[in-house]
DNA sequence: ATAATAGTGTCTGTGAGACAATATGGA
DNA sequence: TCCATATTGTCTCACAGACACTATTAT
């Protein structure tokens, strides 16, 4: 914080956000891009981003959130902070701070919005395949990479995958969630004493059936308590 | 990163880096501050930083060394990235960005270092009881408890605070440094078998007696493996 | 009734901590 | 020899996973 230069000496930054967004598809991870819309890399698929507006934005995160309401509708997604990537080499136009964030959202919130969108606009981002997405341009491989291995490391030990789940699902599509992420099988028992200790759930009065020939399972949603208070942890553990 | 306004016409941004730099006094977790040389919160203790210099630095992570070097002497520490604060809010100067690192430093190394600089130049940094810090300028007390935070939750798991100690300990010592890290008494045998599986440590040939009244201890240093790689790791787990 | 999946009870092996015995150097 | 701490062996308890049994719905 101590310098011999002023900050407007110093303009040549290029401060910007990306925002990893995923998703599951089935059993697969699928993560957001758009086709840019200007050099470098025009016409290329990236992660959704853009500079940040100090008139407009109050910190980065807003940044993330705005980025993420422009390209897709989206309102308030799970957001959180991955890292930074810097330095001279990941950008061509310069010296750049990019701020990534990783956004966790339900298939259908975010195929609703993005449908909302299409009637207006053309519609300029698309989800991935996020074992297939060929090589990205900046260092977006990267944070892809980053954010994938963020959510499998926190999905180890907390309630993260909820946010892939609608506002009321079932124990059984919770533990298929957690196993696509985590990409292994799960303890049925095991993984219900777990989802009972975190204690983030709760019933809703009503069994979901589906029309499925066999016992309906119960429905549940995340506690009041932590339905906000889960974007704000950072390292849960 | 698209956006309507080019790079050059956001030139409000303040990029700069802090360091947290940790080391252990006895059983107790020391923060180094300088003290400010100029405003805002000129004379303040804060944590170390500075402007990102972009002709001079690779990336964010040189420039928190490159910092640490002007104000400590240090050449080589352990250096993790902890996270980006941002906004307007938190610095009277304007919209800015702060990359904040955590570095981990055995307290003899820092010792030397601040003895040999005090010899060319005033000394602007000390070391303060992470306890006791009172309030820091600008959202540096936010930094402090994020990077304790982060310290305490990666020491459950991993073998972090070998950072704290020299090249050679020996595993009462290391035992003694994770206790104070995590604030806890650990169970000899357990914290024994954990650094066995880790598989991190190599004994060295020669016991340590320190002319203590009893049976000397094997000493250990990180395996050549590892020794570089610790750095590189971002979230083990 | 049967099929199919939800939900629960029980057993067992693994691993962490408690306890304690042995080892070793200095006074 | 005695003291203090290092190091290692063993026991026990808690917990995760395996297995299997019961529950509930549609066909």
């Amino acid at each position: 914080m101590s310098d011999s230069a002023t900050p407007s000496l110093h303009p040549s930054v290029i401060c910007t956000v990306d925002v990893v967004l995923l998703t599951l598809r089935d059993t697969r991870l699928e993560v957001l891009l758009a086709q840019r819309d200007r050099a470098p890399f025009e016409g290329a698929w990236a992660l959704p981003g853009g500079f940040v507006h100090p008139q407009e934005d109050a910190d980065a995160a807003a940044s993330a959130t705005r980025v993420l309401r422009e390209k897709t509708g989206l309102e308030a997604p799970y957001l959180e902070q991955l890292g930074t990537y810097s330095g001279l080499a990941r950008d061509p136009r310069g010296w750049s701070i990019a701020v990534v964030y990783c956004a966790l959202v339900p298939l259908e919130d975010l195929e609703q919005a993005l449908h909302r969108r299409s009637t207006t606009r053309p519609s300029v981002a698309r989800l991935h395949d996020a074992a297939n997405l060929g090589r990205l341009p900046f260092d977006h491989d990267a944070m892809v990479a980053g954010a994938i291995e963020r959510v499998r490391s926190k999905s180890q030990y907390s309630s993260l995958p909820v946010h892939l789940c609608g506002a009321e699902f079932t124990l059984p599509q919770l533990q298929r969630t957690y196993e696509a992420v985590l990409g292994e099988p799960l303890n049925k028992v095991s993984f219900r004493r777990k989802m009972e200790e975190l204690n983030v759930l709760e019933p809703v009065e009503g069994a979901m059936q589906g029309g499925a020939a066999h016992r309906p399972a119960q429905l549940y949603r995340v506690r009041e308590a932590y339905r906000q208070r889960l974007s704000m942890l950072e390292r849960g553990l």
